[in-house]
This record gives C-alpha cells, sequence and structure tokens, in this order.
DNA sequence: TCATAAAAACAGAACAGTCGGTCTGTAAAC
DNA sequence: GTTTACAGACCGACTGTTCTGTTTTTATGA
C-alpha cells in the first residue's frame, strides 16, 4: 500500500510539480481512499519525504551490475541522463530538491538520507572509477561535477533550441569527462557496500 | 510600480518558493494593495513570467563589462556562480524554471523569450571567449555545459557534505573549464549585441 | 488451538484556512 | 470623458489536517 501511494506520488510530482501534488490528486491516482494516505503520511512532507527514500533506494543500483564489467565512463554519463537523471523518478527527486531548499520542515526530514546517499553513492563510483590524477577525492568530485551537470540539464531540457543540441551537450560533457575518468584496473571490487 | 511587485515576487520566489509564492505574500512584502496587483498582472502565470523577463534582462550584463578587457575563464565561472546563479535573482530563475516544466501556461508565456535570452547569451560568450578548437559552436556547448553544472549545484547546495567541498567542486570544474575554454586573443569585440 | 483484546489499516466525512480570480468603487491622467 | 492606476471586498474551489467510524491483522494467554 505504501509502494502504491509512493508510486502515485512520483508520477504525481513528475506530471504536475510539487505544487500542484496535492493529497486529492495522489489519491485519485492511486486509487483508494483518503484515509489510506493521512494513515501512512499524517503531512505532505512525509509524503513527500518518504516518496525520496523510496526513489533514493531504487537508483543507487542501475548504473553498475555488479556481475558484468564496469561500462566506459561515456556509457556512464549516458545511462545515468537516460535511465536516472531524465526519468520519472529522477524528475520528481529534482521537484523535491527544489522543494528542500525552501521548505524547512521537508529538508529536516530529508538531510541526513540525502548526505548519506551522496556519499554511498560516490563511494560506490570511487570503487570502479578513478581519476586521471589517480587521486580519490578528485574522482568524487568529478562524479560530483558529473550529476550536478545532470540534474541542471534537466531545468533546461524544454528550453534547449533544438533536440540535437541536447545531444551535442551529452556528447561533449561525456568526452571531457572520458578525459579527466578511467574505468579502475581490473581488481578485485567485491567488498563494496 | 511593476518594479517593485516583481522585486518583491523574486524575495518571494527565493525565499518561499514557487508553491508558496501567491499573491498575498507577494502584497503583504511590496506593501501594496491587492487591486494593484491584480490589475497588472492578472493571473499568478503572468506575474511570475513578468518577473523572469525581468531577471533575465538584468542577468545579461554583469559578466562582461564593456569597458575593460573580459576576465579569464576561472574567474568567470566563479562570478557566474556568485553573482548571478547563486543569487536571489538566479535562484528564483530556478524556482521559475522548475515551474515550466509542469505549468503549460507558464510555459508558453516564456518560451520564446527564454530560447532568445540563451541565444544571446551564447553569442556574447563566442564573442570573448573561444573553445580550444577554434570552433564556435564548441564554444557555446561548453558554456551551456557550465550554465547547467551551476544550475544543478544550486538544487545540491544544502546537502554537499561541507563548505569547503562546495569550494573544490567549484574549483575543479573552473579548471576544466579553463583546459577547454581561453579568453579570445585581442580583437574588436564592439559589434555584439 | 482458539477466544479475545489490542493495534494497525483503511474509509470517508468534516474542518478552518487559504488559494487564485473576479468584482465594484474611486482617484488620477490623458 | 474615456481610459488607466490603484484600493479593497468578495467568492467558490481547494488546501492540508483532524476526526470518527469500520474492518482487518496481530499479539496474547490459557
Amino acid at each position: 500500500m505504501q509502494a502504491k501511494i509512493c508510486n502515485a506520488t512520483v508520477t504525481c510530482l513528475d506530471h504536475l510539480g510539487y505544487a500542484e501534488t496535492t493529497f486529492a490528486k495522489v489519491q485519485a491516482k492511486a486509487g483508494i481512499s483518503r484515509g489510506a494516505i493521512t494513515h501512512h503520511f499524517p503531512t505532505k512532507q512525509a509524503l513527500v519525504a518518504a516518496t525520496a527514500m523510496r526513489l533514493l533506494g531504487n537508483a543507487q543500483n542501475p548504473l553498475w551490475p555488479h556481475d558484468r564489467a564496469p561500462q566506459p565512463v561515456y556509457d556512464l554519463i549516458m545511462s545515468a541522463w537516460a535511465n536516472i537523471v531524465n526519468s520519472a523518478g529522477g524528475r520528481a527527486i529534482v521537484e523535491i530538491l527544489v522543494a528542500c531548499r525552501t521548505d524547512p520542515a521537508l529538508f529536516g526530514m530529508l538531510e541526513q538520507s540525502l548526505r548519506e546517499w551522496d556519499k554511498s553513492n560516490l563511494s560506490l563510483i570511487s570503487a570502479r572509477y578513478v581519476s586521471a590524477t589517480g587521486n580519490r577525492d578528485d574522482t568524487e568530485l568529478l562524479w560530483s561535477i558529473a550529476r550536478n551537470f545532470l540534474r541542471g540539464l534537466l531545468l533546461h531540457e524544454k528550453f534547449v533550441s533544438s533536440p540535437e543540441y541536447l545531444t551535442q551537450m551529452m556528447d561533449r560533457f561525456a568526452r571531457m569527462m572520458e578525459s579527466q575518468l578511467q574505468v579502475l584496473p581490473e581488481n578485485d571490487v567485491e567488498e563494496v557496500e
């Protein structure tokens, strides 16, 4: 039930934005009663915070399969955009991040979790990729830069002069990252997470 | 009067976010009557759209003074962050861009203006800076990348592990740009805009 | 094993407050 | 004298939240 509610919330955030994501809309989208939603999530912030936590959990894995070798940096950037950031969940996360900036209650609920997610996300990267300088901190800096670029791109996407231009930006950025970041040479990368 | 209303709107967007920016709040912040605001801006979208146009006009100049030589790329990135993106106006713009994604009425009012602003912004850049490849399109791509990164950084700012880490990210990105972009050699750069 | 109590899961009505938008009224300007 | 600039009351719709019921699940103890 909670999963059903949060999925409906993601859809609403993606299609309607944070402001228009109301209890009534989520309830209608999920096809449930009003009581169900307020029982599990007494406030709007609680609903959105729970949805964010769920999304973060799902966004951790799909980029680096445990069984296969890490994909090249270029492909990593491309699939991060297509499968994570520019997805319903990714767009919902951006709505939530923006709301966090001005909603202290929501910020308080998510601050710690987002910090921890950020940290574990970075350590997943530096277990598989390494900066050209060989410095681990630099690896994490580069990935942070990439993540912020992709999120910023989400805001600009609808105003890009043409779809091809967006492709060119992605390609240009991925090539720039490629020159700074590389797949870690064959090591044992088992004991991660 | 319109300027007073729009300034109050910027403050509200910055402090309260798009969802909580209401006619009542703007009215109170500007210290005017309800009639004044609805007279000039009949809908909330019209108010926000007019505010956006005003902000875009202000955000065009300050990075490249006409009288002095263009600043180095590193400084350009740094001052774009400090003076444009991470300012009250910059944060308000991001709120508006996010709202545009899900509000068709607002999007319709701003789409054309934002596209034109983007174009003129890019031509201002390529009049003073050039990609290491010498290609003008590449220059514009690089600047688009920088702008999107800075906007994305705005969403992440409150969750960064430490203030120093943010400085490091800025520094790392600016150095990366520095290696791809350079100040255009002394030419006549008068007939711009 | 099963009766039973306690708790959790849901349903839906009700609430006060606020929203965006419209309306009439007045003063000033052109 | 017609239009524009402002003032402020008014409105229905909708907001997030609280509340009282009803059903289902879970825990308990003999």
